[in-house]
DNA sequence: GCGAGATATTCGCGGTCGCGTATATTGACT
DNA sequence: AGTCAATATACGCGACCGCGAATATCTCGC
């Protein structure tokens, strides 16, 4: 299932629902991206000054990637995702 | 046409795109999303210590969202992108 | 209710952010 | 060529990153 994020918290709940897919614990993917821990922790808890290297880096150890596109659905729905 | 991101420079290149698109100058986005002219200038560049917060405020102000998704492409063809 | 692993949080440090302000440099148009 | 808007880059500043290393807290299974 893709993730549709417009937060930080929102991409930091993302990267843990596939890190958990992937049956990873924070300390191996840290490893993976040449992270700590505690960064890999910030990060999945959406904190907003964390650095776009550390996304990617993220990303890439869990072999995902981004897509950037115009909004699809109403604010509205979009509230939905918090849950 | 949505924007495959694996780097931060390719994050950078799909703003500059939107943001043209909508025909925004990097002051007048700035402007709408609470940042300087120089931030935007260096989000656009694919500086990869930029944060987070400029990210996402930079998709708000342009109505974009974020997905995060597994990747499509094999890894070898990945390695063009570097290109 | 224990214990072990996973996750969250802290200290000091060097580095770099984004800020205000200001100035190059570039690009487009006549 | 010349001009002006758009973009890139610089300085000092306060703030916060991610780092190493360590500790605190949470969450399971048993």
């Amino acid at each position: 299932m893709d993730t549709i994020a417009r937060t930080p918290q929102q991409i930091g709940a993302g990267i843990r629902r596939y890190r958990r897919q992937k049956k990873f614990t924070q300390a191996g993917l840290g490893e993976k991206m040449h992270a700590r821990q505690a960064t890999v922790s910030k990060l999945e808890a959406g904190a907003p000054a964390t650095q776009l290297r550390i996304l990617m880096d993220a990303l890439a150890a869990l072999d995902l990637e981004l897509v950037i596109r115009p909004r699809t659905k109403s604010t509205a729905e979009a509230i939905e995702d918090l849950f």
